[in-house]
RNA sequence: GGCGGCGUAGCCAAGUGGUAAGGCAGAGCUCUGCAAAAGCUCCAUUCAGCGGUUCAAAUCCGCUCGCCGCCUCCA
């Protein structure tokens, strides 16, 4: 089947067809490094790494990450500690990476920063003014909305509404009040660069379109950011590169939902933000990427307690599942194995559909949500033999293999399930655990205790040590294998 | 004011013309010394409301209500 996305260019979900056959390249905007990056970012980054991690399996993909390394605010912070631009801009590009590595993301093919590309900036800017695309204006230079006639044809606005609501402070200096900045002038103080048009630096839109041009070619097939950056920033890299060139410069563009708080946007002006750090320390990574992969990627997502919980509970199930598994090691035996029960024939058949329903569900549009049902009904299905039939047939054990393997194919599409199941359980203990009065020996010896009782019959010590744990959270699970425990 | 999006069970969330996935929570049963976990069964005659198109609509069209976003830096 084949790949449809939604282009918000078009408004519509259309089929992917690559400019190249066989290649795809994808750009997306990283962030500006002013500040430690919050989960709205998180969502943006591990959405099109997820996108990405999914061309790859059909296509040979470039995929272009930037850091955009100089702006204002970049510039004001690093006014406020007394620093360069550089330290500021440097530091957080670590805490981006590392926030980006802790997520499990895939590295990008490259990963380009815009001070890097100063000479490519210029040519370009220089370019747009030949042909009659941008002025100077004092040491600025502006690009000329007017002159591009499809211009807001992203955002599907009109210049003259725009107007009328606009606030914007008008430049004097601006042909059209909707005339953004190519270059800035440097103030005194301020990092530059020299150019034709005295010294400076990129505005904000421009470099994106050199890093673009550069490593992937004039048009190229996918361009992702958050919604936020339509208008302008996408608009405005549209009006640069096609002016410029001459030539259509994306093919699809592809946009994710925001991330809410109680229903609104998180922000750094609303100030209502946590930052991928402060979740990290609250959940585990791939609880927080399960959660984000939990909804279509172009909804909005609300970000709670509640619902990270329930994302934490949802995927403690699989990875469950998989640990009771874990300890048959079947062979993988083909189709021809004979499913003997009911509970077999059932998850036979999910085995049989699984991958197809997967690729279907990330084929329109990249549904994750949909896939991660997908994996929760095998699950379920997998639950179902362990208990019905104890999982212990030569059938079962080869679809136990089976199931291992296309949980881990979907996991490496996903980013999730890489955990070794045992090892995330465990550590998911020990995150709950660290934040309770009670150590793991404290736990382990009363629960010595009370197989004691529970030998000498003495049911009633028995069920007092039970609940008392269960007061502390401390959930007791009997196996044939003796009782086991987790947090509740 | 302009443009755009959303409204599916207690909660989260798929489904965009063919008769409501999945998860969390909850109830009953099996298992168990009793529980828990897991499994099984149940849990939206109905998709914000009202009209319309159609053999058929949560899905298309219109209107109403509610929420949100962009138009200013934003993933």
């Amino acid at each position: 089947m084949a790949l449809r996305v939604y282009n918000t260019l078009s408004a519509r979900k259309e089929e992917f067809v690559p400019l190249t056959p066989g290649e795809v390249k994808m750009y997306v905007c990283g962030v500006t490094v002013y500040d430690h990056s919050h989960i709205g970012h998180a969502r943006a980054n591990v959405v099109f790494d997820v996108i990405y991690r999914y061309l790859r399996t059909r296509y040979a993909v470039t995929y272009v990450r930037n850091y955009t390394d100089i702006d204002d605010k970049i510039i004001n912070r690093a006014n406020k500690e007394g620093v360069t631009y550089d330290v500021i801009s440097e530091r957080y590009i670590r805490a981006f990476d590392e926030d980006m590595e802790r997520l499990g993301l895939v590295k990008p093919t490259i990963e380009p920063k815009a001070t890097e590309h100063i000479g490519e900036i210029i040519a370009i800017v220089q370019r747009l003014i030949d042909k009659g695309f941008a002025y100077p204006a004092g040491g600025d230079v502006y690009f000329c909305v007017e002159k591009f006639d499809s211009y807001l044809k992203l955002s599907k606005r009109n210049l003259d509404e725009m107007q009328a609501g606009a606030r914007i402070e008008v430049d004097e200096r601006k042909r059209h009040p909707m005339d953004f900045a190519l270059w800035k002038e440097a103030k005194p103080g301020e990092p530059f660069w020299d150019s034709p048009w005295g010294k400076g630096r990129p505005g904000w839109h421009i470099e994106c379109s050199a890093m673009s041009m550069k490593y992937l070619g004039e048009s190229f097939d996918i361009h992702g950011g958050g919604k936020d950056l339509i208008f302008p920033h996408h608009e405005n890299e549209i009006a640069q590169s096609e002016a410029a060139n001459g030539k259509p410069f994306v093919k699809y563009w592809l946009h994710n939902g925001f991330v809410n708080i109680n229903a609104e946007k998180m922000s750094k002006s609303l100030g209502n933000f946590f930052t991928i750090k402060e979740v990290l320390e609250k959940y585990d990574p791939e609880v927080l990427r399960f959660f984000l992969l939990s909804a279509h990627y172009r909804s909005p997502l609300d970000f709670s307690d509640q619902n990270l919980a329930e994302a934490g509970a949802g995927l403690e199930r699989i990875y469950s599942a998989l640990a009771a598994i874990a300890r048959f090691d079947g062979e993988m035996a083909g189709d021809d194995v004979p499913a003997g029960t009911e509970a077999e024939r059932e998850l036979h058949e999910k085995l049989g559909g699984f991958m197809g329903r997967f690729e279907q569900a990330m084929d329109d549009d990249f549904n994750t949500a949909q896939s991660l049902g997908i994996v929760f009904e095998l699950i379920r299905a997998v639950n179902r033999v362990l208990t019905e039939d104890g999982g212990e047939s030569v059938a079962a054990r080869a679809m136990f293999a089976a199931v291992r393997k296309a949980v881990a194919g979907v996991g490496e599409v996903l980013g999730v399930f890489t955990s070794e199941p045992g090892a995330y359980l465990e550590r998911i203990k020990g995150r709950k655990v660290a934040g309770m009065e009670m150590s793991a020996a404290e736990i382990e010896q009363l629960i010595e205790e009370r197989a004691a009782a529970r030998a000498a019959k003495n049911f009633a010590r028995s069920d007092e040590i039970r609940d008392y744990l269960l007061s502390r959270s401390i959930l007791l699970l009997d196996g044939p294998q003796g009782t086991t425990w987790k947090v509740k």
